[in-house]
DNA sequence: GGCTAAGCGGAGTTGATCTACCACTTAGCT
DNA sequence: AGCTAAGTGGTAGATCAACTCCGCTTAGCC
């Protein structure tokens, strides 16, 4: 699973010695943890002692802490492109929806490092190529009636920042939080009145994130 | 304008010398600028020279950077309180409307410490009064038929988050550009279908801004 | 079993901020 | 004009997190 420094090995690199696979998959499970935990400011101290391995070893795998980031970010991004790939099989217009529900998915379960996916996630090629299916995911929905005509490719990423920004700020006090706005902007894309269908945050619920923001 | 220590001076503090006021204001106008060009992160040092004082001058006002930056976000709450006032005395349902496009707009005229505003801007009380006003807002546009009645008073809070996200990430790039993703939201809480009237961004804003979080 | 390259740990260095201090200057009252 | 509390500037020192270094350990081949 994890074999090679950061991206994907350039130069074949030898593999790793078992012990040391073993180590570098602590590390990357204890950052994504703590990440999600309590954001991308967790010292390396405290994810290479979680981790249960000293700093030493961390930063034989990864030359600051700015790379380990970017690898779990790679992570993040590999997996929204094979969402976008899926979503081009589905039937009728919904691929755009299925491919929005499905980001809202991964990016609940994977909350650490979301503010750095826009920021340095994608390479050229990488966001060329989902702005690509985007462009014919919107233009099946349009043709299906699902999404008003007027609505752009623009747009579109526009709602992905947005859900985003939900997703961070409700993981933790109100997992799935993101799901009703998720509803209230396909609303808003939707040519005709649509159902929304989860349900909404209780007062209480938003006080407990109003609280732990701090 | 200024005349006092951080929050309006609890105990009647004595006023400023006349250079202290100016001082601390080309203080409170240099941390504003500087904030919104470049995030929280810059350097008191640099705060101090932008305004064409010393360290020490900065110090003496705001007993650490936190309360600098709580200082300009307790500016930010009460204008936003301001307009929440204002927004009872419209007519009919479109109260609630015009309140959240005052919002942007005076997020987008001070973009420096939006980040902030929920973390640690708003006191209780300011919240609480806050929510009072948002229920009556709410109430109103659900009678005048302007919003659809399944949406709560929290669900507004987090379109109030999304605009948020919106604004800080394009008011460089594409300023006005929330004006479009409030449209959207707009036309998802509405019952009926609604006019998406702003122009969306273009695909060269697009990529100005995914640049410009580089 | 022996050898060696690869891996390991964690104390210490570096660099960037924030903050305290204090000798000097000045506004503004009398 | 003279006095003094208030204000000023900027350097030195404290803090904190990222990162380096190197002597010791060990996997894995022979």
């Amino acid at each position: 699973m994890l074999d090679a420094m950061p991206p994907p090995a350039k130069a074949p690199t030898r593999p790793l010695r078992a012990d040391a696979a073993r180590n570098l998959e602590r590390v990357v499970d204890a950052a994504t943890d703590l990440f999600a935990e309590r954001g991308l400011e967790v010292g390396v101290d405290e994810i290479a002692a979680r981790a249960g391995v000293g700093m030493g070893t961390l930063y034989r795998r990864f030359p600051n802490k700015d790379a380990l980031i970017k690898f779990l970010v790679a992570d993040l991004v590999s997996q929204t492109l094979l969402l976008a790939d899926n979503a081009l099989a589905e039937p009728d217009g919904i691929g755009l929806e299925s491919l929005l529900r499905g980001v809202g998915e991964l990016q609940a379960a994977n909350p650490g490092c979301l503010t750095r996916l826009w920021r340095d996630g994608f390479s050229p090629t990488e966001l060329e190529h989902l702005r690509g299916v985007l462009r014919r995911l919107l233009t099946r929905a349009h043709e299906a009636g699902a999404v008003r005509p007027e609505i752009t490719v623009t747009d579109v990423s526009v709602l992905l920042w947005s859900l985003q920004q939900i997703v961070t700020m409700t993981v933790h006090a109100a997992p799935g939080a993101w799901r009703r706005h998720l509803d209230i902007l396909l609303a808003g894309i939707s040519p005709r009145p649509r159902k929304i269908s989860h349900r909404p945050l209780t007062q209480h619920e938003l006080d407990a994130i109003n609280d732990s923001q701090s």
